[in-house]
DNA sequence: TAGTTCGTTTAGTAATTACTAAACGGACAT
DNA sequence: ATGTCCGTTTAGTAATTACTAAACGAACTA
């Protein structure tokens, strides 16, 4: 049995709202790119309000975040003084943009604390066998953090990370 | 000046809370896999507990969730009831076991809930015009999740994701 | 048998996060 | 100026998540 459009939009909103709380994000950030995503034009602040049952205020904060994101875009209409959002349809650029958004942010504050314990370690004297296991095992982890870092930086600089290009790994994975 | 090694470790186990909590994770995780990965022998669930400060029984069920992800390894000792823990000191590993533990979730679901959503849209008759856009735009979505899907199952296939293989892909994407 | 010593579960609390309602301030129109 | 129409901010509340304290049950011990 066909079911209305009006409830299937309402379904895949709900899903992605799943979506990104399982990514740490709220849910209700998920349904308000669903709503722009599903919409053939785009909307205003309270009309994003009326579809999602949102508030204004929510979806002005949420809605800001997802355009530092690039995962929405703001655009203004001629003698209109609302703002209109619409949802970025290339989900690879938006991958960069959120990489992007995400260094310089209390991640990476935290791996460099990683960095800074290693440095405090090899500065010490004291305590020789302890401290070569610990540096080894903080220098193990630091590696690794360089390693996504730069996957991370690399999938930035990219102009375009397309189906080509992951195919491309994924034959090398094979 | 040189610190106490005590305080260094301290540090870093605060860091490592950070980055947890920045992934979605409860920070007393980050806290349990640090004490861990700095001790050069596993430990007991009371002594987790008393160097984090949680109570047992929260170690008891976070500890497990690690196990669960591959991060963290049980162990026993012959005439000792105790379980004994130890970190996964290979981090390649972790994260396939990670995206492998990740797969059947309500991440999953929630994908597959996708799938589904452009199903009942194929299978509708009326409102041509409209439902043409929303098939396009869920199947790009669709096709968007797919492609990470397929990465996400090769990593896991791999029997190592060393440093190797993430240099093969750097050089590719350059 | 009763008594320890573990890990787990449960019921409740603390802390955090997501959200609402309403005030606010700027930009424009009259 | 005064009023209206926006987006933003703020202060408070609801909902969720992380945690504690304590009871519990299984496995062993005497």
């Amino acid at each position: 049995m066909t079911q209305k459009l009006e409830t299937i939009k309402q379904e895949f909103i709900e899903g992605l709202s799943q979506i990104s709380r399982f990514w740490g994000f709220p849910k209700g950030m998920g349904a308000i790119f669903g709503v722009l995503y599903l919409s053939p034009s785009p909307l205003s602040l309270d009309e994003i309000a009326r579809q999602t049952g949102l508030t204004k205020g929510a979806v002005s904060t949420e809605v800001r975040a997802l355009a530092r994101m690039g995962l929405v875009h703001r655009s203004t209409r001629l003698a209109d003084r609302k703002d209109y959002y619409e949802a970025e349809t290339d989900f690879y650029k938006s991958i960069r943009s959120i990489l992007k958004e995400r260094q310089n942010t209390e991640f990476d504050r935290a791996v460099g604390s990683v960095k800074e314990t290693l440095a405090r370690l090899e500065a010490g004297t004291t305590n020789a066998e302890e401290r070569a296991f610990l540096i080894e095992r903080v220098r193990a982890l630091q590696e690794f953090f360089d390693a996504i870092d730069s996957l991370a930086r690399a999938v930035v600089k990219l102009e375009s990370l397309g189906l080509a290009n992951v195919q491309k790994i994924l034959s090398i994975l094979k």
